[in-house]
DNA sequence: TTCCAGGCGTATC
DNA sequence: GATACGCATGGA
């Protein structure tokens, strides 16, 4: 586990191979801002959180120390992401896309929020999924877990202003209250059945199931390809991934999603 | 005005 | 199983 030490409130760490704004504006999450240049502040469930870098040392502002395995869990602290870097540097096109998009870190997000927010985010950008989800997190206090939003229906959710979008996300949360959708079961499952299983949601496809997969169970090897990823698969891979992203395909997709988002990879 | 955005459901073949 | 089209909303 991350060492730490206390500041009167704050929380201090050092960690390696992490960079706050690639980490938070790489497209997995999407509750962050930025609020000067080292500084971002953002939530995750009910939990709200200050966190300013400079360079490997990072402050947790007014946190209290038993949040700390939390937030070390949320940023995967403990996963050296040096050796994954190194591996997928194999590619020529993977070791640009690491050196540009350097310090991301593949969060370990809420299943349920996981879920709902990739939902919201289809056929969509991101700064109006931005406002989406704080506009259902300012209705329910925090992002609402399924159980809290049970009983909503669409003019509960009309402030949104989600679109078509709204009823997928009330058939998501009915699905999780009644049980047809078992999130532990979709944990344990094989990355094809726990797609599956997860694709039985109206407005949940291929993508979703993905993102969701990769971002809040942390299968790593889940891949999920969008219009970007398309363009990056046609021009680079038309033949497949090469080998060396093997088992960690989901974790060299957001290197790429982030290097070709922002034309990093043009002369690649 | 038209096109596009971290897609998907439905109809049609 | 493949392909075409509509879909709410809002910014470019």
């Amino acid at each position: 586990m991350t060492k730490y030490t206390t500041d009167s409130g704050n929380i201090i760490f050092t960690c390696p191979d992490f960079d706050l704004a690639h980490t938070l504006d790489c497209g997995q999450a999407f509750r962050w801002e930025q609020t000067d240049g080292h500084t971002f502040r953002g939530a995750v469930g009910r939990k709200k959180l200050t966190i300013s870098q400079d360079g490997d040392r990072f402050t947790l502002y007014d946190t209290p120390e038993e949040d700390f395995p939390f937030w070390a869990g949320y940023f995967d602290l403990d996963t050296d992401y040096g050796r994954i870097k190194q591996t997928l540097s194999e590619d020529a096109v993977l070791r640009r896309a690491c050196e540009y998009g350097h310090g991301i870190r593949l969060l370990r997000q809420p299943p349920e929020e996981t879920l709902l927010s990739f939902i919201i985010s289809q056929n969509n950008n991101i700064p109006r999924i931005k406002g989406i989800i704080e506009r259902l997190c300012g209705i329910y206090g925090g992002f609402p877990t399924a159980r809290e939003m049970e009983g909503a229906d669409e003019s509960t959710l009309s402030p949104l202003r989600a679109g078509f979008r709204t009823r997928y996300l009330l058939d998501c949360v009915h699905r999780i209250n009644s049980g047809e959708l078992d999130l532990d079961a979709v944990s344990r499952a094989d990355l094809d059945t726990a797609a599956d299983m997860l694709m039985t949601v109206k407005g949940v496809g291929i993508k979703v199931a993905m993102c969701t997969l990769l971002f809040g169970f942390h299968r790593t090897e889940a891949y999920p390809v969008d219009v970007w990823m398309k363009r990056v698969n046609a021009r680079f891979y038309p033949d497949g991934l090469p080998s060396c992203t093997k088992g960690i395909e989901g974790i060299a997709q957001q290197y790429l999603f982030y290097a070709i988002r922002e034309g990093a990879l043009e002369q690649a």
